[in-house]
DNA sequence: GACCAGGCACATC
DNA sequence: GATGTGCATGGT
């Protein structure tokens, strides 16, 4: 196994060079498009990100300060904007509340400990969790998304009722716990999933896996 | 016009 | 615990 998702990683770089997610300025940005990127392609979520920047309310206590209704016309773009708005609240109180806003004093906290603290906080889920983690505060977690769990039940890896903690398990156990590879080896599984391996498609001859 | 996109919570069985 | 459904815009 462990030679598999090498191996993997290793054909997917040398294909597409490095990836330099996650496209954001700041933490507190990743933040943000970690939570609206639910279900919804990134374009439209670049929109929405746009419309809090030109509002100049990018940063915690700003966004936290917005009446709900007034942050959801904002996010519009990205779709679901009425949950969103919502979650993007539930986690605003987490972090202004505990940490002041912090994200120095998140990123101090340990990583487990902070995993399950922001899995209590409603919307967010698993990925959204582990993409904070590891894209906003450089934590070695690996994040598992749609893309990773059709990439691996092609290349029959997994089966099809895999967990996402099994899936996950799967590269942490077999690689080495590395941020700088573990952002970039889910960037990579991201980019052929939309570039080759979309759903409904069937394994593509020219996939750089073939 | 159908299908899909870097999920999640909740209802129901 | 598994399975289904609502949430919604915008690109292909």
């Amino acid at each position: 196994m462990k030679n598999n998702l090498c191996l993997v990683y290793k054909k997917l770089f040398s294909f597409f060079g490095p990836q330099a997610w996650w496209p954001g300025e700041t933490a507190f940005e990743v933040i943000v498009g970690a939570i609206l990127t639910q279900g919804t392609n990134w374009q439209n979520v670049q929109k929405a990100i746009d419309n809090l920047k030109s509002q100049g309310v990018l940063e915690a206590k700003k966004l936290y300060a917005l009446p709900e209704k007034k942050l959801a016309a904002l996010i519009r773009p990205c779709g679901y904007y009425n949950i969103k708005a919502r979650r993007l609240r539930n986690f605003l109180s987490f972090f202004i509340k505990g940490y002041g806003g912090n994200i120095r004093r998140l990123i101090q906290r340990e990583e487990g400990t902070l995993r399950g603290e922001l899995l209590s906080v409603k919307g967010i889920g698993p990925e959204t969790a582990d993409s904070i983690l590891l894209y906003a505060l450089n934590k070695p977690v690996f994040v598992v998304d749609a893309y990773t769990k059709r990439l691996l039940l092609r290349h029959r890896l997994i089966k099809e009722d895999a967990t996402y903690g099994q899936v996950q398990d799967l590269f942490m156990d077999n690689l080495k716990k590395d941020v700088r590879l573990f952002n970039e080896y889910h960037a990579l599984i991201v980019k052929v999933g939309k570039d080759f391996c979309r759903k409904n498609k069937p394994r593509c001859s020219i996939c750089p896996l073939k």
